[in-house]
DNA sequence: CGATCTTACGGGATTCGTAAACATA
DNA sequence: TATGTTTACGAATCCCGTAAGATCG
C-alpha cells in the first residue's frame, strides 16, 4: 500500500469541505483530476471512503475510521517537516568541536559569541584538549572535528592545514634577550629555559628546530600558566606559540616572535574521511576560516 | 513537500542495509532506481541525508534526524493500514441496529449469534423500541439502520419491504373458537377482546382490516405480555402478529392465523438515503436477509 | 436549468529498467 | 580487477487539465 502526504492532505480537505470543486481548487488541483485522486486513494485504502451525489458529499463509517488515522499521518507530516526545515536552516542541531586548550580559550569564544548569534538554536560542544585527544574524539563520533597539531591521515581520517602558529620567545622585561637585535634560535640556548614536557608539540616543534642542539633546561613542565610563572619569577626563558601568547600578556613579561618561518607550527582540520560534516559543523568551520587566527 | 510512505520505506531500508544494491532488490527495484529514488526523496527534504562513496553508504547527521521522522511515519503507517485491513475484512468495527421488541426477542437473538461467530470484532448496538423511536434513531444516526413496520420515505430516508408478518387469533384452549372451522374476522366480534393501545402497530392493522366493525372491547393495555396473561385468566381473546407468537407459546393457549392476506403487517427496512451502509452493517442485514423470518 | 460529480481523452511529466561510465579498494 | 554507485536514454506509465456527459434538486 503506498501513500503520500499529498494523499492525505487532500483527503482532509475534502472530508472538512465536503464539496469536491472547492477542495480541489484549495489543492490546486482541477476538479476531475481531484475526483481521480479521491478515487485512487479509495483504491488504495481498499474501502469507499465517502458517499457522494451531485448534491452531497459525505464521509462514509469506513471514512470516519479513516480519518483518524489520516489525522495522526497529518500530524506526523508536519512535524516531520518542521524537523527537517529547522534543521536545514539550522534552527535546530548539534555541534561539537574538539580543539587544542590554547585555541579554546585565545580564539573560542570570539568565534562561539558569532556562531550562537547567528544560530541561536544549535546545541554545542567543545573538547578543549591536546591534539591526541581531539583525533580520538574525531574518531570515536565525539566530535564534529578538530583543531589539532597532529596531521592525522589515516584509513578513517582526513587532516587539511588550518593555520599556522609562529614561536616567539618569553623573557622577562630586564632580561638580555628583551631588547637584542635579531633574534635567532642560537641566541636561546646559553640561557636557562622553561621546558614544556617531552609529549606536548610544542616541545617536539621545538627540539626538531634545536636538533642536534639542546638548551639548557631549568625545569620541565606540563601547563603554559606554570611557565608563565616561572618565567615571570626570573628562573629563566621559554618559547610559546602565538596561539597561546595571551598567557604571557603580562607586566614584567615580554614576547618576541622567532624568525624562523619552517619551524611553524602547523595546526590541521581533522574530520571523518569520506563523511560529510553535519550543516551546523559546516556552518561552525565557515565561520571558523573566516575568523582564522592571522598566520602570525 | 510530498512524500510517499515508499519513499519513507525505502529510507529505511536502506538506513538499515547501507547498501544501495541490496536496498534496492528488497524494495523490487532496479539498483539505478532506487537511486534515482533517495536522490528524489532528498530532493523533497532538502538536506543530503546519506554520505556514499563506493564503498560505503552511511547517514548523515541529517539523515539521523530524518531517521528519527521517518520510524515515527512509518509506525503511523503500519498502524493506518492495519486499521484499514481490520475494517475491510470486518475484523472491526461497529454496528447498531434498531427493531421492534417483537423482533428484537423472538428472532434477532439468532441472527446476533450467527454473526459474532462470524464477525467477533464488531462491536454490537441493538435498539430494541417501537417503530417511530426506531425510524427516528436511524435519523439521528443512532443506528445503521432499523426494521420497523412504517414506510418511513422522507428526504431523508428511504425504505424497502423486508418481510411480511401475518396475524393469529389467540384464546383459551377451552374457547368455543379454538377448535372452529374456517376462521374468519367475523367470527371474533361476539367475544370480548384484549386490544393493544391504539398507538401500536397491531391495533393500527386491526382496526383498519375491521372498519367500520369493532370489537367487545374488554380493556386496552400496551405490551402484549399483559395481553397474554389476561387470556391465560379467561378474560378475552387477543390477536397477534405472527412475529411475536413467542409470547403465547403457552399452556392452555391456543394461537390460530387469521387468513386474511392482505391484512399482512409490513415489516420494513429503514436506512438513510444517499447513505451507503458500513461494511459491518451491510454484513448484518445481509445475514438478517438470509435469515428472514417466514413469511408466515 | 444550474450546480456538481464522473467519464473521455490527448499531452506532458515522472519513473522505470538496461547499458555504459565512473570510482574506489 | 571487482564491487558498487551514478549517468544516459528510450519506453512505459502515471497524472493533469480541458471538454463532454450524467445526475440531482
Amino acid at each position: 500500500m503506498n501513500l503520500s502526504s499529498r494523499d492525505v492532505q487532500a483527503f482532509l480537505v475534502l472530508a472538512r469541505q465536503k464539496n469536491f470543486t472547492q477542495a480541489a481548487s484549495m489543492c490546486h488541483l482541477s476538479q476531475p483530476a481531484f475526483s481521480a485522486l479521491i478515487r485512487s486513494l479509495e483504491q488504495t485504502v481498499g474501502l469507499k471512503l465517502f458517499d457522494r451525489s451531485t448534491r452531497h458529499v459525505v464521509l462514509t463509517t469506513e471514512g470516519e475510521r479513516f480519518l483518524q488515522s489520516a489525522e495522526r499521518l497529518c500530524a506526523e507530516f508536519a512535524a516531520c517537516e518542521k524537523a527537517m526545515r529547522d534543521t536545514a536552516q539550522l534552527t535546530q542541531g548539534h555541534v561539537s568541536v574538539a580543539l587544542l586548550p590554547s585555541l579554546a580559550a585565545g580564539w573560542l569564544p570570539a568565534v562561539l559569541k558569532a556562531y550562537t548569534a547567528r544560530h541561536p538554536g544549535i546545541q554545542l560542544g567543545v573538547l578543549d584538549v591536546l591534539s591526541e585527544p581531539c583525533i580520538a574524539s574525531v574518531a570515536n563520533g565525539d566530535a564534529d572535528f578538530a583543531l589539532a597539531a597532529i596531521r592525522a591521515d589515516t584509513p578513517d581520517l582526513r587532516a587539511e592545514p588550518f593555520c599556522s602558529d609562529s614561536f616567539h620567545m618569553v623573557c622577562p622585561r630586564a632580561h638580555p634577550l628583551a631588547n637584542k637585535a635579531a633574534l635567532s634560535l642560537e641566541d636561546l640556548t646559553p640561557w636557562p629555559f622553561i621546558h614544556l614536557a617531552r609529549h606536548s608539540s610544542v616541545r617536539q616543534y621545538l627540539d626538531a628546530a634545536l636538533f642536534p642542539r639542546t638548551m639548557q633546561t631549568f625545569v620541565e613542565v606540563e601547563q603554559l600558566a606554570t611557565a608563565m610563572g616561572l618565567v615571570q619569577a626570573g628562573l629563566g626563558i621559554t618559547v610559546a606559540p602565538a596561539l597561546s601568547l595571551f598567557h604571557f600578556n603580562k607586566p614584567g613579561l615580554v614576547t618576541r616572535q622567532l624568525p624562523i618561518p619552517d619551524m611553524d607550527r602547523q595546526i590541521y582540520m581533522v574530520r571523518k574521511r569520506e563523511r560529510s560534516l553535519s550543516l551546523a559543523a559546516q556552518a561552525l568551520y565557515q565561520l571558523m576560516q573566516d575568523m582564522r587566527p592571522a598566520s602570525a
